[in-house]
RNA sequence: CGGGCCGUGGCGCAGCUUGGUUAGCGCGUCUGACUGGGGGUCAGAAGGUCGCCGGUUCAAAUCCGGCCGGCCCGACCA
């Protein structure tokens, strides 16, 4: 490719739209350019990052046994009615109207309209197992999209839908999908984490997430320092602290404390840290009262609630339901409530006792509350948001959160979508049975985005040698020395038989320009024929993710280009 | 959706507070000259319904209202 006849516009200063590293380089590098909100044109280069992206991804889905198909975007939404998911995707889903008023959507993902084919053409256990996938673009109406490519409305996805006679042969489904996307990363060269993670919106049970570790991620996960364990923040549970033995209990006592409503009015007044209250947050769990109690210096994950609820809606207590319900907000405690109430504690309150906790009355607190004598818990469970420090529950080291972009998800779905669609095979024993499904994805722009965010520095990207558009490029410094238009031709044409995907830069700028621009779009290895080098029979070589340069005679100039390509990352 | 910031030639910005002649600057673009290994210099030129609609006023980029669009911070997801 020659940049004189290609279209590659970088731009010379920061949009003013773009903050993130990965969205402000890949507009400056002439990746994308947007066209409203969360929407881009993907331009030549970016294109061909893609391309490459999707080659690895559909290289390593075949090698694990995957059939590409491909499946509308426009989709009808009864199915969508029939999942539920119609309703539960919410404002998320694109939603539109055809010409006889009949309700249409653009696809988020796929999961109906597989289950809808495989059950109309797969009708036998013989057929099974299948994984059917295609690479194909996804329309999710974001509350917020932000960050370039990093959360559009539209994005290009690879999704896999994997189904089986049985729940043993999902799981080894499941485990191929796993392997072969730590192929993928791998090849990728993203720094990633796997995590067990939430099932959002797909549903479903057992799920990974890959995360691509970035500072401007916006999903946290924790790790050890021991490197022992990970997890999704929202899942990761810490060690309980140790049980602290405080002698005789003290007895309950009422203490007047005006016009503290909170943790920290409360700990002010009475001289104690926030860890010695016991903090009631009350919740409402389809219609009854549920309670959980945490140390006054944590924070409730309601994502864990949830879970521990499930299938029931839980949602905090709002003003009416305080009002209601007879409880004083700021001043409850748990040995207020009746047997109508559930209470859940955090593990970590195993390890305390005297708390300090609401009187369940305006302006009164109390001190040396003890279960049981004081207060009833029905059940303990992990309920903590978990916060950095603290304690591994493997082996009690130091706990970090990270931030990463979820670059992939993998879920074991069972009869998620099978069962209310109705998608059955008949096995062996000729009863009709519900497929196990499972369902893959990866997010090929995205992708793009995480590694623009790991592989980039003051000049532009340096993105790594598989992703990058082009893995060399020869630039001519003196365009209008004709010595030098001969020799990069020469060289570009034997890279280019040598099967080196390489771009000469013959465009008639300055050689600063071409520097410039050759280190914004991140080109592994740069040439550089010139009048000087020319002159001597030498050309320069730069590797771009280190900086290093060096020289070589002009008629081994590609041969040194390629052995140092190898050496890219 | 709630909160904050912002819409002025292709890009980045100034001007707006305190309304008043032809709306400026840098980059880019075009022409010419000089130049030629890290976004060069000089001379000249083109290019703007100041997001849209309405209002106030003798007069609006500037003040007021509404709408649209974009970015950033919070609840969802690849």
């Amino acid at each position: 490719m020659r940049l004189s006849a290609f279209f590659a516009p970088t731009l010379r200063e920061d949009p003013a739209e773009a903050e993130v590293p990965s969205h402000r380089l890949l507009l400056r590098a002439g990746f994308v350019r947007p066209v409203a909100a969360g929407v881009y044109t993907t331009l030549p280069l970016g294109l061909r990052s893609m391309r490459k992206i999707e080659r690895i991804v559909r290289e390593e889905m075949e090698a694990s046994g995957a059939i590409e198909l491909r499946m509308p975007i426009l989709l009808p939404a009864d199915p969508w009615k029939a999942t539920g998911r119609y309703e539960l995707y919410g404002e998320t889903l694109f939603r539109l109207t055809d010409r006889h008023e009949r309700d249409m959507l653009l696809g988020p993902t796929q999961e109906e309209v597989v289950t809808e084919i495989v059950a109309a053409e797969l009708p036998s256990y013989r057929d099974l197992p299948i994984n059917l996938y295609q690479v194909e673009w996804k329309y999710r109406d974001e509350f917020r999209p932000r960050f370039g490519l990093l959360r559009g409305r539209e994005f290009l996805m690879k999704d896999a839908y994997t189904f089986d006679r049985d729940e043993e042969g999902m799981r080894r489904s499941y485990d191929a999908m796993l392997r072969a996307y730590h192929r993928i990363f791998d090849r990728c060269a993203l720094s990633y984490v796997v995590v067990e993670a939430e099932p959002g919106q797909i549903g479903g049970d057992v799920n990974h997430e890959f995360m691509a570790r970035a500072e401007v991620g916006e999903d946290l996960f924790v790790e050890c320092a021991n490197g022992d364990y990970l997890a999704d923040r929202k899942a990761a549970t810490p060690m309980p602290p140790e049980h602290v033995d405080v002698g005789e209990p003290h007895p309950l006592e009422r203490v007047h404390t005006p016009n503290a409503a909170t943790i920290n009015a409360v700990s002010a007044l009475l001289g104690l840290p926030a860890e010695r209250m016991l903090k009631t947050m009350l919740y409402d769990a389809g219609g009854r009262t549920v309670a959980v109690l945490v140390p006054g210096d944590r924070e409730v994950e309601e994502a864990k609630l949830e879970r521990v609820l499930f299938p029931t809606p839980v949602r905090p207590f709002d003003e009416d339901d305080f009002r209601v319900r007879g409880f004083v907000r700021g001043y409850v405690g748990p040995q207020g409530l009746d047997g109508e109430a559930t209470v859940l504690a955090d593990h970590s309150v195993r390890g305390g006792a005297d708390w300090v906790t609401g009187a369940n009355e305006a302006d009164h607190h109390v001190t040396g509350a003890n279960t049981p004598r004081d207060f009833r818990i029905d059940r303990y469970e992990d309920l903590v948001a978990l916060r950095d420090g603290d304690r591994c529950p493997v082996d009690g080291g130091q706990l970090r959160i990270g931030r990463s972009i979820v670059v992939g998800h993998i879920y074991q779905l069972g009869t998620r979508y099978s069962g209310p669609l109705g998608a059955t095979f008949v096995d062996e024993d000729g009863t009709n049975r519900p497929y196990q499904m499972g369902s893959h994805g990866i997010g090929i722009s995205r992708i793009l985005a995480a590694a623009a965010e790991q592989f980039h520095d003051d000049q532009g990207l340096r993105l790594p040698k598989a992703l990058a558009p082009f893995e060399v490029v020869v630039i001519s410094a003196n365009a209008d020395d004709d010595r030098v238009a001969a020799e990069t031709e020469r060289i570009y044409g034997e890279l280019s038989s040598r099967g080196v995907d390489v771009v000469v830069d013959d465009r008639g700028e300055r050689a600063g320009v071409k520097f410039a621009d050759a280190d914004l779009v991140g080109y592994p290895v740069h040439i550089v024929v010139g009048s000087r080098g020319v002159a001597a029979g030498t050309a320069d070589l730069k590797l771009r993710a280190s900086g290093d340069r060096s020289q070589a005679s002009l008629t081994d100039a590609a041969e040194a280009a390629v052995a140092l390509l190898s050496s890219a990352p």
